[in-house]
DNA sequence: GTACTTACTTGCAAAATGCAAGTGTTTTTA
DNA sequence: TAAAAACACTTGCATTTTGCAAGTAAGTAC
């Protein structure tokens, strides 16, 4: 099913766009109460398995993570890597067009700090990006390329 | 039903919240395909009615939008003012928790701008904001606060 | 070789979405 | 001033997506 080329390019790959303004785009491919988890995830612990993303504490669905991990991929917002341990493991993780949300990220967190209570250690992790965002961001950025 | 306020605080108001992470809480509101359009659209033109939203690009279907504004509403993120030629006409508006989503959706527009075409006065408006985007927030956040 | 881990897939019920057609006020028009 | 139009929604129903539980197939550990 995902070698069959002919469909992928035509039914997979070819997701309904509902106009050309960027942010109609952009929730098409990652509007949803999933994605941006997935990818927090991937910012944060930079490569993951199948399983890590399933002990996440919101608890996503075994389809559902299938789901959203394969039009991310199809996206190229992450990448499949061969476990260096196993074969029976699949890393996943960021490429640079899922690295360069980290921006789009740490907005969402520095909004959501202001009008929720959040955890401590978000809290202090924030206090870095506050004192230097540029630069946190320009460091993120290089730990996440490989 | 709307103003039955025993059961909004117990039912409408206590969304189910999946986790304490700023970005769960985040997208427990407005992680969907339609919010943020909606916010989007009262960030260029401050002031909406309900028939505004419905000529968006992406065509909304009316019970939706009904039903994410009221979300919204219930969250604080915008607020119902009446509309001062007409008691038949609502206006919709940013709060200022609604005002502080700026800085995400001014990085999802810079994001998308990267990845994909997006239409010419979008780029203009995004060339002003790479200028100063600090003065940028600060200058549209005056505005959009009556 | 048997049991376990890992990454998924499948089936089905429940919820959300989308469409078309109302409904009840206000406002405009004749 | 009565009828038509505008406006902000609701409602009913079909379709799609989500969520849960239970598989399955390949790889690993003993």
């Amino acid at each position: 099913m995902q070698n069959a080329s002919v469909f992928k390019v035509f039914f997979m790959s070819k997701a309904k766009k509902r106009s050309d303004c960027p942010v109609s785009c952009s929730l098409d491919i990652w509007g949803d109460k999933w994605s941006l988890l997935i990818i927090r995830d991937l910012m944060f612990a930079k490569e993951c398995t199948y399983g890590d993303f399933l002990k996440s504490a919101e608890g996503i669905a075994t389809n559902i993570l299938a789901a959203r991990l394969l039009v991310l991929e199809e996206n190229k917002i992450i990448e499949k890597l061969a476990h260096p341990d196993s074969k029976a493991k699949v890393l996943y993780k960021l490429t640079r067009k899922g690295i360069d949300l980290l921006p789009v990220m740490i907005e969402i967190n520095l909004w959501a700090e202001k009008y929720f209570s959040i955890p401590e250690d978000r809290k202090a992790l924030l206090k870095e990006v506050k004192k230097d965002k540029a630069g946190f961001i320009k460091a993120t950025t290089k730990e996440l390329e490989s």
